[in-house]
DNA sequence: TATGAGATCAACT
DNA sequence: GTTGATCTCATAC
């Protein structure tokens, strides 16, 4: 089953864990969420955090739209916008489980371990191939491809990765015991 | 296993 | 000028 817009508007903390076991597609390729963070417009590591900037313009836009930015000037790193407009809510997609196009994502990581494709905001990023060229775009709508999950899975709880700010908030939500998460929970 | 450097850019002080 | 929602490679323990 196809995720609508209507599916991200609603609270972050809500569509987050629902997200875990869900199938991301960009141009056929992908696999399945096993990783994300919750970043809410109250939350002090949020982008949106500070007020509206032309690099996060997107988060204050509708729900159901792709954020994508550039991290430490090096990789890119893929947000799905979420709650209303104005709202600046998205979440952080962290970890895929690689299920379709492993040659080309092989090719492009220029690794063979699958473990290793997607599992990280950057690696996904580059395994995809998306870019900020692709910021903005609606998620229910080509080249992306997004998919409710078959059946509920065990989901583990965590705090996020790489932030000094509102470190402690456990807002990271994992496919438990899966081998594609960035880190360990 | 763990820590450190380098790459490189936008926002913020 | 500093900091960061990161990754890779190198060197050390």
């Amino acid at each position: 089953m196809t995720l609508t817009r209507d599916f991200f508007a609603r609270s972050v903390h809500e569509v987050a864990p629902e997200l875990i076991g869900a199938t991301l597609l960009f141009d056929g390729i992908g696999g399945e969420i096993v990783e994300l963070e919750a970043y809410h417009h109250t939350d002090p590591a949020a982008h949106s955090y500070g007020g509206l900037t032309p690099r996060n313009a997107v988060m204050f836009g509708p729900a159901g739209f792709a954020y994508v930015y550039r991290s430490y000037g090096i990789h890119w790193c893929l947000n799905f916008v979420c709650e209303q407009e104005g709202s600046a809510s998205a979440v952080l997609i962290r970890a895929l489980r690689p299920r379709t196009g492993l040659k080309v994502m092989r090719r492009r990581r220029g690794l063979s371990d699958e473990r290793l494709l997607c599992s990280g905001p950057g690696r996904l990023c580059q395994a995809l191939k998306i870019t900020g060229s692709h910021n903005g775009l609606a998620l229910d709508a080509p080249p992306f491809e997004l998919s409710a999950r078959p059946a509920l899975p065990d989901i583990v709880v965590g705090v996020r990765v790489g932030i000094t700010k509102a470190a402690e908030k456990p807002w990271r939500y994992g496919l438990a015991g899966s081998p594609f998460l960035s880190k360990r929970f």
